[in-house]
DNA sequence: GTACATCTTCAAGTCGACTCGAAGTCAAGG
DNA sequence: CCTTGACTTCGAGTCGACTTGAAGATGTAC
C-alpha cells in the first residue's frame, strides 16, 4: 500500500508543506496517522487534496469547504453537497461580476473626465452621507511582486462586533 | 471660510473619522491646518475624498490613490492621471472577469458531478505539480461600517514561484 | 559517526484597509 | 466644579490563507 510522507503530497498537489498542515489544523483535511510521529498519507489524500483546490478557486473559502467535506452525512453524494452549497456563491460570482462591469465604466468615466485638479472633479457627486459604498468589492488585481507569505495560527477567535460608535454624534 | 471638523468630514462623506485619520497617515489626504491640535477641513476636502472613494471603488488600491493625487506634477490634468493608472486596471479588472466566469463553470460543473465520495471525484483532474493558480484574484466584500457576512479572498504564490521551496535541503 | 534531508510543533509575520480602545486634551454648559 | 462630547495619539486587533523561522527529532546515505 502506497504510503506518501507530508513532502510527497506537496509535491503531488503542488503545495508548500505548511499549507497541508494549515489544512489539517484548520480542520479541513482530517488528520492522517502517524508513523514515527511523521504523518503518512494514503494515495486519496491527492485527489482530496484536488477537490479542495477546485473549490477554492471556484471561490469557496476554506470554510465553505470544510462544510462541503464533513457538514453533511457520510452518504450525501458530493454533487448534492455542492448544490447545497453553490447558490449563494453563484449570486456572489454575479454580483461580482456586475460589480467589475460597473468599475470598468467608472475607470472609463474617469478617463473621460476633463477635471485639471482633484478638488474640481465631478465624478462622485454624491456628496451626502449614509449611503455607504453600495457593495465594497475589492479585488486585488496587479499580481503582487512578491506574493509572500501570510500566515496565522489556528483556532478561532471570531470575536463580534458590531460596536456601538461613540465618536460622531 | 467653511470649516469642518472631522466628525463633520466623516458625517458628509459617509465615512468613520477613522478612516480619515488613516488616508492621511497612508499619505493620501494632506494634513490639514489643526486649531488647538485639532484638524481643520476646507469644504474641498469633501469633494477630494470622494474622489479618493470613487477610485477606490473602480478598484484602485490606497497606493494607487496616492499615486493618483500625488505622484504628478501639479499641473497634470485627472484625466491624464487616470489614464496613466487605467491600462493596467482594465487588463486586471478583464482578468478578473474572465476568472469569475470560470468560476461560475466550475461551479457549474460540480453541480453536473456524479460522484459520491470526495475521493472519488474527478473533477480536478490534474495531479501534477506546478501548475499553480491561473492569477491570484482576491475579490472581497466587508463593508468598513457593518459586519456584513461573506467576505472571501485568495492568494497564493505564483505559477512561477521565485521561492526556492526546500523545506531541508 | 556524521552529515544532511525531512520531518515535527509552535509562535509570529504578512498583506490591505481599516476599526477599536485607552488615555489624555479642550471647550461649552449646568 | 463636573460632565459631556468631540477631538488627539498610539498601539493593537481584525479578516483569510497561508509562510517563515526556531529548535528539535528522526531517517537515510556515506
Amino acid at each position: 500500500m502506497e504510503q506518501l510522507s507530508i513532502g510527497e503530497v506537496a509535491r503531488r498537489t503542488g503545495l508548500r508543506t505548511s499549507a497541508i498542515r494549515y489544512y489539517e489544523d484548520a480542520g479541513v483535511l482530517p488528520p492522517p496517522p502517524r508513523v514515527n510521529g511523521r504523518r503518512r498519507y494514503g494515495p486519496e489524500a491527492v485527489r482530496t487534496i484536488g477537490v479542495l483546490r477546485f473549490a477554492q478557486q471556484a471561490g469557496f473559502t476554506l470554510d465553505e469547504v470544510r462544510t462541503l467535506f464533513h457538514g453533511f452525512g457520510a452518504e450525501t453524494p458530493l454533487h448534492e453537497r455542492w448544490e447545497a452549497l453553490a447558490q449563494a456563491k453563484l449570486r456572489d460570482l454575479d454580483a461580482l461580476i456586475a460589480r467589475a462591469h460597473g468599475m470598468r465604466r467608472a475607470i472609463e468615466a474617469g478617463l473621460g473626465c476633463g477635471c485639471v485638479r482633484v478638488e474640481d472633479c465631478v465624478l462622485p457627486d454624491h456628496d451626502h452621507a449614509g449611503d455607504g459604498d453600495p457593495y465594497p468589492v475589492r479585488y486585488a488585481g496587479s499580481p503582487p511582486a512578491r506574493p509572500r507569505a501570510s500566515s496565522r495560527s489556528r483556532s478561532r477567535p471570531a470575536t463580534s462586533r458590531s460596536k456601538p460608535r461613540s465618536e460622531g454624534s
